[in-house]
DNA sequence: GTGGTCTAGACCACT
DNA sequence: GTGGTCTAGACCACG
């Protein structure tokens, strides 16, 4: 996963995305420390106050905890992070099931095809 | 499905991919005669230069035949109809599946989510 | 060789021209009597007096004699014939040799490429 | 070569065959940089929107590379330029062929009469 | 009425 | 400056 940006939506927005992504897929577990925002406006190639912006929406979400002088670690409250794990995975799913109708797929045909996709995947691994 | 239009992408290539759209989710069926260019144009409301354009683009595909003087029409063609309606399919599964497989979902998980959607949209109908 | 007629060069001056086409090629040769102004209109499915004009320019050049009572013969004046005969191939060279020139074929290639098509063609009787 | 255009074909089109001649005729080599739409638009007397429409044809054949901002140029791919070069000449031969063939000219006399008239041009130079 | 083409003029993104 | 896109409005050929 690399630090792409697209320059039509608010950078500060698409890197707290990711970040999320990075904490609800494990990536970050919590009770992690994360990265210092220097470290990680330098990777990203962005403004740190960019950065730090992007971390004020994780926490509001709660996400993520400030202490107050070691740094930044993901909330310790696994169901949160489950259930904003769960809320995306299910948009994801729901905005795919849309687009397979729009394409004219049949239920059967988009489990067909998703076993199809899934079994190239696992013998690729 | 609405005329819905980005500013980010050119419009001819939006207009060309919803067309395309109707066409392979069986809106417009093979043979079926199309509105015409300044009826879609008006529909869409561009301008009737941009909605040619979108159409050349159908008829590079083969997807829509023009007969001279009477308007355009789907392709006799279904296996290329089905052929690209397959493509398009796949294509979006594969990239919900990476979607999916970055939100840190199992294969389980995802079919077991799919099954969910798919029965609550059911049981929309 | 068909009575295929452009709509954008006057009819009768077609027609000539594959009279002509006919006479210097040997499809009618010297002294052969020509059919009827009605026969060959009717065959194209020109008006009568288009073709009658068409043979009017035939005559014009001396290639077609007309016989007061017993219709119209191929002029008997071989050289006459041949000489049209090499004017038109020449014309046609003329213009094939710009053409490769403008291609930018040697004339080497012009020559190996045409004996190649030439043999394509024997191989293909 | 003169901007010549005929007014009974697409100008777009006579201005794409124009440019595909001069790039596979080596007037414009592999990499070099194309004049810009405006520039030519202006040279053949036609609407930049034409001149592009020309020059979209191109791209769809590979023969022309758009650089974003810096202009186009011719593409690199000498291969491709040489197959193109060398289809446009073969079906200028075949169709010359045929043409001679109508006007009854022997396989020998072809080859004579061809021979004549380049050694003429040769004469000219 | 249909599609096809062309012009004129404008705005945008990119550098 | 470059190419890319869009609009507006016009004309043509075809039946």
């Amino acid at each position: 996963m690399a630090w792409s940006l697209d320059s039509d939506r608010p950078v500060y927005v698409q890197l707290a995305e990711r970040l999320k992504l990075q904490i609800v897929s494990g990536y970050y577990s919590c009770g992690d420390r994360l990265p210092s925002v220097r470290e990680l406006a330098a990777a990203a190639a962005v403004n740190p106050n960019t950065m730090q912006r992007a971390f004020a929406e994780l926490e509001r979400s709660g996400l993520v905890v400030t202490l107050r002088t070691s740094g930044r670690v993901v909330t310790e409250d696994r169901a949160l992070v489950e259930e904003l794990r769960h809320d995306m995975a299910k948009l994801q799913v729901k905005t795919f099931v849309d687009r397979m109708a729009e394409i004219g797929c049949s239920r059967d045909e988009v489990l067909e095809l998703l076993r199809e996709v899934l079994e190239q995947e696992s013998a690729n691994l």
